[in-house]
DNA sequence: TCCTTTACTAGAATTATTCTAATCTATTGA
DNA sequence: TCAATAGATTAGAATAATTCTAGTAAAGGA
Protein backbone atom coordinates (compact mmCIF):
# COMPACT_ATOMS: atom_id res chain seq x y z
CA UNK A 1 0.00 0.00 0.00
CA UNK A 2 1.10 3.42 -0.87
CA UNK A 3 1.23 4.05 2.89
CA UNK A 4 4.30 1.88 3.58
CA UNK A 5 7.11 4.52 2.70
CA UNK A 6 5.37 7.88 2.48
CA UNK A 7 8.64 9.26 4.73
CA UNK A 8 10.80 9.85 1.70
CA UNK A 9 9.15 12.69 0.45
CA UNK A 10 8.10 14.48 3.61
CA UNK A 11 11.69 14.33 4.96
CA UNK A 12 12.42 16.36 1.73
CA UNK A 13 9.36 18.70 2.84
CA UNK A 14 10.65 19.24 6.15
CA UNK A 15 14.73 19.69 5.15
CA UNK A 16 13.68 22.22 2.36
CA UNK A 17 11.43 24.09 5.08
CA UNK A 18 15.17 24.08 7.09
CA UNK A 19 13.32 21.65 9.63
CA UNK A 20 15.59 17.92 10.86
CA UNK A 21 13.44 15.12 10.26
CA UNK A 22 12.97 13.84 13.77
CA UNK A 23 11.34 11.06 14.63
CA UNK A 24 8.62 12.76 16.24
CA UNK A 25 8.29 15.41 13.03
CA UNK A 26 7.90 12.64 11.05
CA UNK A 27 5.32 10.78 12.58
CA UNK A 28 3.42 14.18 12.77
CA UNK A 29 3.31 14.71 9.31
CA UNK A 30 2.63 11.57 8.24
CA UNK A 31 -1.04 11.76 10.62
CA UNK A 32 -1.58 14.85 9.98
CA UNK A 33 -0.39 14.72 5.56
CA UNK A 34 -1.38 11.21 5.17
CA UNK A 35 -5.03 11.09 4.79
CA UNK A 36 -6.57 13.96 2.76
CA UNK A 37 -7.28 17.73 3.99
CA UNK A 38 -7.49 17.62 8.06
CA UNK A 39 -8.45 19.98 10.39
CA UNK A 40 -6.82 19.49 13.89
CA UNK A 41 -6.17 21.01 16.69
CA UNK A 42 -3.31 20.78 19.08
CA UNK A 43 -4.55 18.39 21.59
CA UNK A 44 -6.74 16.13 18.49
CA UNK A 45 -3.16 15.82 17.00
CA UNK A 46 -1.75 15.20 20.00
CA UNK A 47 -4.28 12.20 21.05
CA UNK A 48 -3.64 10.60 17.72
CA UNK A 49 -0.46 10.14 17.96
CA UNK A 50 -0.69 8.81 21.24
CA UNK A 51 -2.97 6.43 19.70
CA UNK A 52 -0.53 5.83 17.14
CA UNK A 53 2.08 4.51 19.60
CA UNK A 54 4.59 7.62 18.71
CA UNK A 55 4.71 9.23 22.29
CA UNK A 56 5.57 12.98 21.62
CA UNK A 57 4.48 15.76 24.28
CA UNK A 58 1.91 18.33 24.03
CA UNK A 59 4.60 20.96 23.67
CA UNK A 60 6.41 19.29 21.02
CA UNK A 61 3.00 18.79 19.20
CA UNK A 62 2.78 23.01 19.80
CA UNK A 63 5.97 23.45 18.49
CA UNK A 64 5.68 21.47 15.48
CA UNK A 65 2.12 22.85 14.43
CA UNK A 66 4.13 26.22 14.46
CA UNK A 67 7.04 25.25 12.22
CA UNK A 68 5.02 23.74 10.01
CA UNK A 69 2.61 26.97 10.06
CA UNK A 70 5.48 28.86 9.24
CA UNK A 71 7.19 27.01 6.83
CA UNK A 72 3.88 27.12 5.08
CA UNK A 73 2.97 23.49 5.15
CA UNK A 74 -0.35 24.46 7.39
CA UNK A 75 -3.10 27.02 8.14
CA UNK A 76 -4.04 28.73 11.36
CA UNK A 77 -7.59 28.82 11.57
CA UNK A 78 -8.92 30.55 14.44
CA UNK A 79 -12.71 30.10 15.33
CA UNK A 80 -13.78 30.68 18.51
CA UNK A 81 -12.15 32.00 21.51
CA UNK A 82 -9.47 29.76 22.65
CA UNK A 83 -9.85 27.20 19.72
CA UNK A 84 -7.89 26.78 16.69
CA UNK A 85 -7.16 24.46 14.06
CA UNK A 86 -4.49 23.97 11.67
CA UNK A 87 -5.72 23.28 8.31
CA UNK A 88 -3.41 20.83 5.67
CA UNK A 89 -4.93 22.50 2.59
CA UNK A 90 -3.07 25.86 2.31
CA UNK A 91 -4.36 26.35 -0.75
CA UNK A 92 -6.74 29.69 -1.10
CA UNK A 93 -9.83 28.80 0.28
CA UNK A 94 -12.69 29.45 2.76
CA UNK A 95 -14.18 27.69 5.53
CA UNK A 96 -18.16 26.38 6.79
CA UNK A 97 -17.75 26.15 10.65
CA UNK A 98 -20.34 24.34 12.41
CA UNK A 99 -20.78 26.09 15.40
CA UNK A 100 -22.67 23.25 17.67
CA UNK A 101 -20.10 20.65 17.15
CA UNK A 102 -16.93 23.05 16.45
CA UNK A 103 -16.44 21.15 13.29
CA UNK A 104 -14.61 22.93 10.51
CA UNK A 105 -15.11 21.98 6.62
CA UNK A 106 -13.46 23.45 3.58
CA UNK A 107 -14.81 25.27 1.20
CA UNK A 108 -13.18 25.02 -2.19
CA UNK A 109 -11.55 28.55 -3.15
CA UNK A 110 -13.60 28.92 -6.74
CA UNK A 111 -16.65 28.54 -4.93
CA UNK A 112 -16.40 31.69 -3.37
CA UNK A 113 -15.82 34.84 -4.81
CA UNK A 114 -14.77 38.53 -3.24
CA UNK A 115 -16.02 41.61 -5.39
CA UNK A 116 -14.74 45.44 -3.99
CA UNK A 117 -11.98 44.26 -1.73
CA UNK A 118 -10.93 47.72 -0.10
CA UNK A 119 -7.10 48.43 -0.33
CA UNK A 120 -5.30 47.70 2.74
CA UNK A 121 -5.37 50.50 5.48
CA UNK A 122 -2.19 52.72 4.58
CA UNK A 123 1.35 51.22 5.36
CA UNK A 124 -0.12 47.67 5.33
CA UNK A 125 -0.52 45.22 2.99
CA UNK A 126 -2.36 41.98 2.83
CA UNK A 127 -1.49 38.75 4.45
CA UNK A 128 -4.52 36.99 3.67
CA UNK A 129 -7.89 36.74 3.83
CA UNK A 130 -10.05 34.69 5.58
CA UNK A 131 -13.95 34.14 5.19
CA UNK A 132 -16.00 32.17 7.73
CA UNK A 133 -19.67 31.18 7.07
CA UNK A 134 -20.76 29.99 10.46
CA UNK A 135 -23.71 27.66 10.21
CA UNK A 136 -25.48 26.15 12.49
CA UNK A 137 -28.22 23.08 12.58
CA UNK A 138 -31.33 24.02 10.58
CA UNK A 139 -34.46 23.91 13.54
CA UNK A 140 -36.68 22.38 10.82
CA UNK B 1 -22.72 67.90 27.19
CA UNK B 2 -25.02 64.90 25.15
CA UNK B 3 -22.96 63.14 27.87
CA UNK B 4 -24.98 64.03 30.85
CA UNK B 5 -28.24 61.68 30.07
CA UNK B 6 -27.58 59.31 27.66
CA UNK B 7 -29.18 56.47 30.00
CA UNK B 8 -32.53 57.07 29.54
CA UNK B 9 -32.26 55.05 25.54
CA UNK B 10 -29.88 52.69 27.40
CA UNK B 11 -32.14 51.86 29.74
CA UNK B 12 -34.79 50.88 26.97
CA UNK B 13 -31.98 49.33 24.97
CA UNK B 14 -31.46 46.85 28.35
CA UNK B 15 -35.55 46.31 28.67
CA UNK B 16 -36.05 45.10 25.63
CA UNK B 17 -33.09 42.43 26.09
CA UNK B 18 -34.58 41.38 28.63
CA UNK B 19 -31.61 42.48 31.35
CA UNK B 20 -32.52 44.50 33.92
CA UNK B 21 -30.66 48.09 33.93
CA UNK B 22 -28.42 47.37 36.81
CA UNK B 23 -25.88 49.96 37.71
CA UNK B 24 -22.81 48.19 36.57
CA UNK B 25 -24.56 47.09 32.88
CA UNK B 26 -25.49 50.76 32.82
CA UNK B 27 -21.55 52.15 33.25
CA UNK B 28 -20.38 49.14 30.91
CA UNK B 29 -23.19 50.41 27.59
CA UNK B 30 -22.29 54.10 28.64
CA UNK B 31 -18.37 53.10 27.65
CA UNK B 32 -19.71 50.82 25.30
CA UNK B 33 -22.31 52.73 23.44
CA UNK B 34 -21.27 55.88 24.17
CA UNK B 35 -18.15 56.29 21.94
CA UNK B 36 -19.24 55.74 18.22
CA UNK B 37 -17.78 51.38 17.26
CA UNK B 38 -15.68 50.39 19.53
CA UNK B 39 -13.53 46.76 19.17
CA UNK B 40 -12.73 46.08 22.86
CA UNK B 41 -11.53 42.85 24.74
CA UNK B 42 -13.05 42.51 28.41
CA UNK B 43 -10.14 42.84 29.61
CA UNK B 44 -9.90 46.33 28.04
CA UNK B 45 -13.39 47.41 28.92
CA UNK B 46 -12.67 46.17 32.60
CA UNK B 47 -9.88 48.37 32.40
CA UNK B 48 -12.08 51.84 31.34
CA UNK B 49 -14.53 51.02 33.86
CA UNK B 50 -12.14 50.53 36.68
CA UNK B 51 -10.84 53.99 35.22
CA UNK B 52 -13.76 55.63 34.92
CA UNK B 53 -14.46 54.88 39.20
CA UNK B 54 -16.60 51.63 37.92
CA UNK B 55 -15.46 49.13 40.24
CA UNK B 56 -17.00 45.79 38.59
CA UNK B 57 -15.58 42.86 38.40
CA UNK B 58 -13.52 40.89 35.83
CA UNK B 59 -16.31 38.36 35.89
CA UNK B 60 -19.57 40.54 35.36
CA UNK B 61 -17.83 42.05 32.33
CA UNK B 62 -17.87 38.72 30.80
CA UNK B 63 -21.25 38.21 31.62
CA UNK B 64 -22.47 40.84 30.50
CA UNK B 65 -20.64 41.37 27.24
CA UNK B 66 -21.62 37.68 27.01
CA UNK B 67 -25.57 38.47 27.81
CA UNK B 68 -25.08 41.95 25.64
CA UNK B 69 -23.90 39.40 22.48
CA UNK B 70 -26.75 37.17 22.69
CA UNK B 71 -29.26 40.11 22.83
CA UNK B 72 -27.54 41.47 19.66
CA UNK B 73 -26.46 44.38 21.50
CA UNK B 74 -23.00 43.09 20.22
CA UNK B 75 -21.08 41.07 18.07
CA UNK B 76 -18.21 38.89 19.01
CA UNK B 77 -15.16 38.82 16.24
CA UNK B 78 -12.52 35.97 17.18
CA UNK B 79 -9.55 37.07 15.68
CA UNK B 80 -6.41 34.86 17.15
CA UNK B 81 -6.39 32.04 19.70
CA UNK B 82 -7.25 33.56 22.67
CA UNK B 83 -8.33 36.67 21.83
CA UNK B 84 -11.70 37.50 21.30
CA UNK B 85 -12.91 41.50 20.66
CA UNK B 86 -16.64 42.62 20.82
CA UNK B 87 -18.34 45.03 18.20
CA UNK B 88 -20.39 47.41 18.96
CA UNK B 89 -21.42 47.51 15.17
CA UNK B 90 -23.98 44.62 15.01
CA UNK B 91 -24.59 45.98 11.11
CA UNK B 92 -23.53 43.74 8.62
CA UNK B 93 -19.75 44.70 7.98
CA UNK B 94 -15.99 42.82 7.54
CA UNK B 95 -12.55 44.04 9.57
CA UNK B 96 -9.04 44.49 8.76
CA UNK B 97 -7.07 43.04 11.50
CA UNK B 98 -3.72 44.90 11.69
CA UNK B 99 -1.71 41.51 13.35
CA UNK B 100 1.11 43.75 14.59
CA UNK B 101 -0.83 45.65 16.68
CA UNK B 102 -3.78 43.15 16.98
CA UNK B 103 -5.92 46.18 16.73
CA UNK B 104 -9.19 44.94 15.01
CA UNK B 105 -11.24 48.13 12.34
CA UNK B 106 -14.23 48.19 10.38
CA UNK B 107 -14.62 47.82 6.50
CA UNK B 108 -18.02 49.40 5.97
CA UNK B 109 -20.62 46.28 4.95
CA UNK B 110 -21.65 47.69 1.28
CA UNK B 111 -17.50 47.48 0.49
CA UNK B 112 -17.37 44.07 0.25
CA UNK B 113 -19.20 41.70 -1.28
CA UNK B 114 -19.15 37.93 -1.78
CA UNK B 115 -20.37 36.35 -4.97
CA UNK B 116 -21.19 32.24 -5.72
CA UNK B 117 -21.56 31.75 -1.52
CA UNK B 118 -22.18 28.21 -1.63
CA UNK B 119 -25.18 26.30 -0.17
CA UNK B 120 -24.84 25.70 3.73
CA UNK B 121 -24.36 21.89 3.82
CA UNK B 122 -27.37 20.04 4.53
CA UNK B 123 -29.54 20.69 7.38
CA UNK B 124 -27.75 23.49 8.41
CA UNK B 125 -28.39 27.04 7.74
CA UNK B 126 -25.75 29.82 7.56
CA UNK B 127 -25.87 32.09 11.10
CA UNK B 128 -23.49 34.60 10.09
CA UNK B 129 -20.38 35.07 7.63
CA UNK B 130 -16.75 36.10 8.83
CA UNK B 131 -14.75 37.92 6.04
CA UNK B 132 -11.30 38.52 8.04
CA UNK B 133 -8.59 40.73 6.61
CA UNK B 134 -5.93 40.62 7.87
CA UNK B 135 -3.18 43.38 7.41
CA UNK B 136 0.49 43.86 8.28
CA UNK B 137 2.92 46.84 8.24
CA UNK B 138 4.30 46.88 4.41
CA UNK B 139 8.12 47.04 4.45
CA UNK B 140 8.82 49.18 1.98
C1' DT C 1 -41.75 47.65 52.94
C1' DC C 2 -40.96 42.72 52.17
C1' DC C 3 -40.03 39.00 49.24
C1' DT C 4 -38.47 36.77 45.32
C1' DT C 5 -35.63 36.78 41.59
C1' DT C 6 -31.81 38.15 39.37
C1' DA C 7 -27.24 40.16 39.44
C1' DC C 8 -22.67 40.90 41.38
C1' DT C 9 -18.49 39.53 43.47
C1' DA C 10 -13.91 37.48 44.83
C1' DG C 11 -11.49 33.98 44.21
C1' DA C 12 -10.93 29.26 42.69
C1' DA C 13 -11.02 26.31 38.70
C1' DT C 14 -10.53 25.29 33.92
C1' DT C 15 -8.61 25.42 29.35
C1' DA C 16 -5.42 26.47 25.86
C1' DT C 17 -1.00 27.70 25.16
C1' DT C 18 3.83 29.01 26.08
C1' DC C 19 8.00 28.87 28.73
C1' DT C 20 12.02 26.75 31.17
C1' DA C 21 15.78 24.17 32.02
C1' DA C 22 17.49 19.71 31.62
C1' DT C 23 18.21 15.90 28.56
C1' DC C 24 18.59 13.82 24.16
C1' DT C 25 19.52 13.29 19.10
C1' DA C 26 20.65 14.47 14.22
C1' DT C 27 24.26 16.16 11.68
C1' DT C 28 28.83 17.17 10.48
C1' DG C 29 33.63 16.98 10.12
C1' DA C 30 37.88 14.65 11.68
C1' DT D 1 32.97 5.70 12.97
C1' DC D 2 32.77 9.01 16.61
C1' DA D 3 32.78 12.95 19.22
C1' DA D 4 31.28 17.77 19.25
C1' DT D 5 27.60 20.80 18.83
C1' DA D 6 23.57 22.85 17.33
C1' DG D 7 19.10 21.95 17.40
C1' DA D 8 15.04 19.22 19.19
C1' DT D 9 12.35 17.07 22.81
C1' DT D 10 10.59 16.69 27.31
C1' DA D 11 7.95 17.17 31.82
C1' DG D 12 6.25 20.19 34.35
C1' DA D 13 5.73 24.97 35.74
C1' DA D 14 3.94 29.36 34.27
C1' DT D 15 0.79 32.35 31.94
C1' DA D 16 -3.42 34.07 29.91
C1' DA D 17 -8.09 34.12 28.89
C1' DT D 18 -12.28 32.62 30.37
C1' DT D 19 -15.74 30.25 33.23
C1' DC D 20 -17.48 28.51 37.51
C1' DT D 21 -18.95 28.68 42.44
C1' DA D 22 -21.39 29.93 46.19
C1' DG D 23 -22.22 33.63 49.06
C1' DT D 24 -23.90 38.56 49.23
C1' DA D 25 -26.45 42.44 47.39
C1' DA D 26 -29.71 44.91 44.84
C1' DA D 27 -33.97 45.40 41.64
C1' DG D 28 -38.86 45.18 40.93
C1' DG D 29 -43.32 43.79 42.03
C1' DA D 30 -46.94 42.85 45.67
Amino acid sequence: MANEKPFSGLIERLRAAGLRPTRQRLALAKLLFGAGNRHLSAEQLHAEATAARVPVSLATVYNTLHQFTDAGLLREVVVEAGRSYFDTNTQDHHHFFHEASGRLEDIPGHEVGLQDVPPAPAGTRVSRVDVIIRVRPDQN
